[in-house]
DNA sequence: CATATTTAAGAGTATTAATTCTTAATTAAT
DNA sequence: ATTAATTAAGAATTAATACTCTTAAATATG
């Protein structure tokens, strides 16, 4: 069942491990995320750079350059992350692919699917990286492998 | 927010069709589905010969041949036809894409996708094709474009 | 038996998602 | 200035999904 593309998963993982870890100086490099992740530097970059570009990050070139918040990380919620790496269309797609959706009359798992989709929206839109990054603190939930 | 393959999709679009338009043979034809759903006949055919293997459908060769269920309609539900076509680890795969769900720590969301995931699995789980297929007949839902 | 119809099987192609690679631009420190 | 560190941009590659095509096998009917 997969719902998020490896881009969001590793976006939100990523964004977890910086509220998760306050460094020292202002911006987090991108090579220290990627390896304490052990995810690709390249990969990594590139979905910073989406997240820099819809104004979630600020990011700083040179050295002690990197990523940083562009937000304070309760007003950062995943619903935005998640919306900025796969598209604001996110939550209008449905269960059996039928286009023009809620437009006309409703296919046969609409009920269902409705309250599944909102649910999974409104949560992702009251979660906010502050809450999950505490939590990760706290050592009650894991960010790694 | 793609949750099912085309393939499932397609596949539970086709058998929902098989329900709800009980022809005059014992068999429908991949062709006449295929026609009527628009859906490509080469790969509905393909759909069909997986859901025949894992024991969901039978088939006939030759004219008048085709493909029937192999239950009655009420005993088919949706969580079969995507496990047969998605696979059988379909709810096992998680949000942030941890590998080795649930053995250790959970992850930031597992509370939240825990409930979700309940939530669809038991939904498809009691959900049958001759449900559905009601109310396509009652013309409460649509099955076409 | 000959022919038409239909599914079976799998090879082949196309599109999309995921990942890697290359080069350029920016900045700090020496 | 020179060098090292770092993000920016986008091309190139690989892998996975979606779809198409070809040929074979089965079956009914005349
Ligand atoms: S009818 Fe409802 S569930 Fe079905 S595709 Fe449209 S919006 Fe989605
Ligand atoms: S901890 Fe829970 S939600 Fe997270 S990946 Fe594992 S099973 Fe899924």
């Amino acid at each position: 069942m997969k719902v998020l593309s490896q881009t969001s998963k590793y976006g939100i993982r990523a964004l977890l491990y910086v509220v998760s870890h306050p460094g020292t100086g202002q911006f987090v490099s991108i090579g220290e995320i990627a390896k304490e992740l052990n995810l690709s530097f390249h990969f990594l970059t590139k979905i910073f750079r989406e997240l820099t570009n819809k104004g979630i990050l600020h990011s700083y070139r040179g050295p002690a350059g990197g990523i940083a918040l562009a937000k304070p990380a309760d007003q950062i919620k995943l619903v935005d992350i998640v919306l900025a790496l796969e598209g604001d269309d996110y939550f209008d797609n449905c269960l059996l692919g039928f286009p023009g959706c809620g437009v006309e009359k409703p296919c046969p798992v609409h009920n269902f699917w409705k309250g599944i989709r909102s649910e999974i929206k409104s949560h992702l839109l009251n979660t906010s990286l502050a809450q999950l990054g505490e939590k990760i603190v706290a050592e009650e939930v894991r960010l790694y492998d």
